[in-house]
Order: C-alpha cells, then sequence, then structure tokens
DNA sequence: GGTTGTATAATTGTATACAATAATACAAAC
DNA sequence: GTTTGTATTATTGTATACAATTATACAACC
C-alpha cells in the first residue's frame, strides 16, 4: 500500500493542461507521429490538441531539453527523435546504471517496498500466464521502476526513467519473440529473491545480466522491424 | 577549427530569452540564491529579470523536467534544488559512465579532435601553472565535453552534460585544495594519451580512476564547507 | 483563545494580441 | 531560363488580459 503515489514524471504531471500536452507529443515523437525532420507548428498543434499557444510551447521547451526536438530561434522546433543507435546506446549504458541501481535499492530497500516489488512480479507471472502482453509490460516497468524508487537516488531515478520510457516501443518488440516474456519473468524472479535475500553483489550481478539479455534480444531482432521504431 | 559550434545545451540556447532566463534561474538554485523550499514567484522574475511572463513560465517548466523544481498545479514551482546526496550519487555514477564514455570516444574520435583535445589539455597546463583556477575549470569542462562530443553517443552525452553542469559547484571546491589542480592535470595528460594511442581500454580504466579520484578528493573536503554547496 | 466564514489580494492557468522574423510567391530584369 | 527584388503570408517571440485558483487578513462566533 505504501508509495503508491509516488509515481515517475511521465505519470506526474498528467494533471496539468501543459503536462498532458507534452506527455502527448513526447509519445507521438517517440510513437513516429513526428517522424525526425518535421517541423512542430505551434498553431497546427493548437488546432489538433484545442489548447492555446501557451500550453504548446511550454511543452515545446521540455522537449527541447530533452532532446527531442531542435528549436531555432525564430524559426521553430524540428524533431529529433531517438535512432537506433541511440536506443542502443540506451541499453548499453543501462547494463551498467541499472546494475549500479540494484545494487543500491538492495542495500536500502524497505520492507514494504519488497512487498511491492513482491506483487509486481506476481501480477507479471499472472499475466505471463495468460499472455496478455500489454499487462504484462505493465509490471515489467513497474518492476524496474520500484527498484529506481528503492534506490533513494533522486539522479539515478531520473536518468533512468527517462532512458525507460525512451525505449519502451524496443521493449514491445522485444516480448513479442517467443520465450522472451517467460525468460524476463525468471529473470525478475532471481533478481527478487537477491534483493530480498539482502545480497546487493549478486542483485547487481543478475541486473545487470537481465538488461545484456534484453540488449541481446533486442539486436538479434529483425532489422526491417528494428527501423519502424 | 573544427566543431567549435557543437556546444552542450547549456551554450546552446543563449540567443534566446527563454534560453537565457533559463540558464540565469538554473545557476540561480546551483549556487543557493533560491533554496529548497523557495517558491519562485513568476511575477517577481518577471521584474528582476525585465521580461514578460511567458519565458519565465517556459523556464520553470524545463527546470521542473530537469527536476531542479516541483511544479504544484495552481500552487507554482517551489525550488527542489541538488542535495549533497544528490551531488555524491552523480559522482558514483559518474565513475562508470565516464568510463564508457572515455571507451567510445577512444574507439570513434577523429584526428581534428584529438587535436582539440591535446589543445585543452595544453591550456589546462599553461592555467595551471598561472594558478588561474577559473580558466583551468574551464579548459577541464572543455576536455570533458570533448570526450563526451568524441564518444558520438547523444544519450550519454546528454546524460553527462547535465550532471557535469550540477556539480560545477563542488568541482570548484575541489579545485581548491592542494595539489588537486596538478593531478588533474597528469590525470588529464595520461587520459589524453592513451586515446591518441588508440587504447580504449586504458582510456576507460584511467578515466574510472580520474573520476574515482575527484570523488574521494570531495568526500575529503570539511563537511562545513560542503554545506555550502 | 481558537475557530470559522468571508472579502480581498496574490498567484497561476489559459488565451490572445501585437511585434519581429522568416518563408513563400510572383513579377521584373537580365 | 535564371536570378533578383518585393509584397504577402506564415510563424515565432514577447507581452498582456482575463479567468480560475489559492493564500491572506480580519471580523464574527463559539
Amino acid at each position: 500500500m505504501a508509495a503508491n503515489n509516488i509515481i515517475n514524471d511521465t505519470d506526474a504531471n498528467l494533471n496539468s493542461l501543459q503536462g498532458r500536452v507534452f506527455t502527448q507529443i513526447q509519445n507521438d515523437i517517440l510513437n513516429g507521429k513526428y517522424e525526425p525532420g518535421d517541423s512542430l507548428i505551434e498553431t497546427r498543434l493548437c488546432e489538433e490538441m484545442g489548447v492555446s499557444r501557451t500550453p504548446i510551447r511550454e511543452a515545446i521547451r521540455q522537449l527541447e531539453l530533452e532532446g527531442l526536438v531542435q528549436s531555432i530561434p525564430n524559426k521553430g522546433a524540428i524533431v529529433n527523435g531517438i535512432s537506433t543507435k541511440d536506443i542502443d546506446d540506451i541499453y548499453k549504458i543501462r547494463i551498467v546504471l541499472e546494475g549500479i541501481a540494484a545494487r543500491w535499492a538492495t542495500e536500502k530497500i524497505t520492507d514494504d517496498e519488497i512487498s511491492e516489488l513482491k506483487n509486481a512480479v506476481e501480477l507479471q507471472e499472472f499475466y505471463t500466464q495468460k499472455n496478455d502482453i500489454e499487462q504484462l509490460m505493465k509490471y515489467d516497468s513497474r518492476f524496474h521502476d520500484l527498484i529506481y524508487e528503492a534506490s533513494k537516488s533522486k539522479p539515478l531515478m531520473h536518468t533512468l526513467s527517462t532512458f525507460h520510457h525512451y525505449v519502451q516501443r524496443a521493449r514491445n518488440l522485444s516480448f513479442g519473440t517467443p520465450g522472451r516474456a517467460l525468460n524476463v519473468l525468471k529473470e525478475h524472479e532471481a533478481i527478487l529473491k537477491a534483493i530480498s535475500d539482502r545480497n546487493p553483489d549478486e542483485a547487481e550481478k543478475l541486473t545487470t545480466e537481465h538488461v545484456k539479455n534484453a540488449s541481446i534480444n533486442l539486436i538479434m531482432q529483425n532489422p526491417e522491424k528494428r527501423k519502424q521504431l
């Protein structure tokens, strides 16, 4: 029951109009509705979303900071998007960062948080058996988010949450491959055990392996499918 | 002469009014002018900086995304700042990320970029001998920025640039301790050699050690001085 | 004294107006 | 046919107006 209110950036600003606009455009970029090179015209976005320019502009400025668009003075914002190489790089970086997160989480996690983690894995197991990929991915994300939180490190949490969101589509693709879902579940169960055994070395090692496997699985994808990202 | 126009986020948006406002407030937070818990009143910032609310609001939204302020709907933005623990965490994360950056840079760096790197180290040596800490830190930053660029990885570049900016004040403190400047110079020279020898293993190892040393140096600081951060 | 209610002020949220800049179209010149 | 110049349009930059929300002050009440 504990930290159900502490959620990631993306969810947190869903209350404000500006926040929703930001999330919308960000997903539109990540999902390829706006492709690299496209220019984001403020008035067009206004009409499309039924809001004024102010929240649109604020959202664009945030996207600019994130590097998802490049904004040229007096000319406007052109979409940068994230490339296949960016995603590969993110996975390589995550190999070490997720490991660190698991270590720190193991050192600092509370009993309540362990319960939540267990709960997430159980639900993931349930939906893995049901073969419900959407729900399954939801609890996969939740598992990782809980570890970020448990690490009690704001910089780490922030960096990993952003990265995790960026590679969401890649994960989507990855979960489609036969057997992958079951492997992910097994790996999560092993990591959970290491954490609840309070074994940081093991937790870090297993998590590193886990992300490495995800990375390998992604790279082995059909290049044409990957292009769709 | 090459990539002198490719600079980090913070410098890039100094053209636009909004960009200057953002940089200003960000530094005011990092330098402690606005302390954690303070609330940023838009109209007050307007008067202070002589601009209208629009650029102020856009800047605040960016700070919100960065996590430097927390914005509560209809109530406004309160300063979060970064804690001593955040800085410690950033250093621990940088130990591995800077290592990766150095490895990737070594694998991908161009001859032009090596020249620039050499140039930066030479200027750093010059100002180390002159004991000009401000200039010295400028070329210390440049050295790292050039490595980020040379890594050719947008996600890595982005993450490390942000972190590097956040710990600027901490570095300031660190460079004040006797002998540190000379050690930093020696370490940079060794890293430069490894990179121009195209030895990724060595470059990564030396860079990891370099950040570790910086981290140790920081932690050994007088806790009272650290509190001033 | 403390609490509650209400009027006022302060502040943010959103939309829009106007100015400045850049893009476009099209005619005139060569 | 290509280029140049100019008028028009589109778009962004900045400021401001108005609405909605929240904070504050202060009196009335218990």
